[in-house]
DNA sequence: TTCTAGATCGTCT
DNA sequence: GACGATCTAGAAA
């Protein structure tokens, strides 16, 4: 639990270069059972207005792109199918500009983790966007709110050696935007999910 | 190991 | 009423 939150001005870089350092940081969530966490392995940018691919594309802004509008640092939740996934928002205000936090590594809480994802191996806990939600305990209570303090924050990590970036995923059918090499993550790490 | 299909539900049209 | 920024199980090679 050691770490101190990244202050406001970590989240202020341009989108693709957040992308890249909050790689190796560490994502903590705190609920009635205790403390989970993990370090962020994968990541993966939506450039809001010019990116097909995001759910803000041409400033679309509705009750659930709302907080995206909003200043960098603020939690955005979406709820996919039956999963929950976490972005972290970045850009100025009125830039719908996000970062999808697609891998993590079990940090903290393990035993935690391993209770919400039974019969899997650890290394399947966390290895994609919706499971490491549920393995850290995040929900669309979080939505809306700062990755400065509890129950949901970013703390300092380590500095990944090497970092990889390549096409995102999932998103086969919107066009040209699908080959925009916006997924980042920390080479040879174990926990990214390809 | 790679792929195909089904589950399942909130949000937007 | 249609559609996913996904996951999992089960079948095929």
């Amino acid at each position: 639990m050691e770490g101190t939150p990244m202050p406001p001005t970590f989240y202020e870089q341009p989108t693709l270069e957040l992308a890249k350092a909050l790689l190796g940081c560490v994502l903590v969530k705190e609920t009635e059972e205790g403390i989970a966490s993990g370090y962020i392995v994968e990541t993966e940018a939506y450039m809001g207005p010019i990116d097909r691919a995001a759910h803000s594309y041409g400033n679309r802004r509705t009750k659930r792109t709302e907080v995206m509008f909003h200043e960098a640092g603020r939690i955005y939740t979406y709820v996919m199918h039956t999963h929950c996934l976490v972005n972290v928002v970045s850009g100025e205000r009125e830039k719908p500009e996000a970062i999808l936090i697609r891998a993590v590594e079990p940090l903290h809480g393990q035993e935690l983790m391993e209770a919400r994802r039974p019969g899997h191996v650890k290394k399947n806990w966390t290895n994609g966007p919706g499971k490491l939600t549920k393995a850290l305990g995040i929900t669309m209570e979080d939505y809306g709110g700062s990755y400065l303090q509890p129950p949901l924050m970013i703390t300092e990590g380590y500095q990944p050696e090497n970092i990889s970036a390549g096409k995102r995923i999932g998103i086969d059918n919107t066009g040209e935007a699908r080959d925009y090499p916006w997924r980042f993550w920390v080479s040879g790490n174990p926990y990214v999910s390809r």
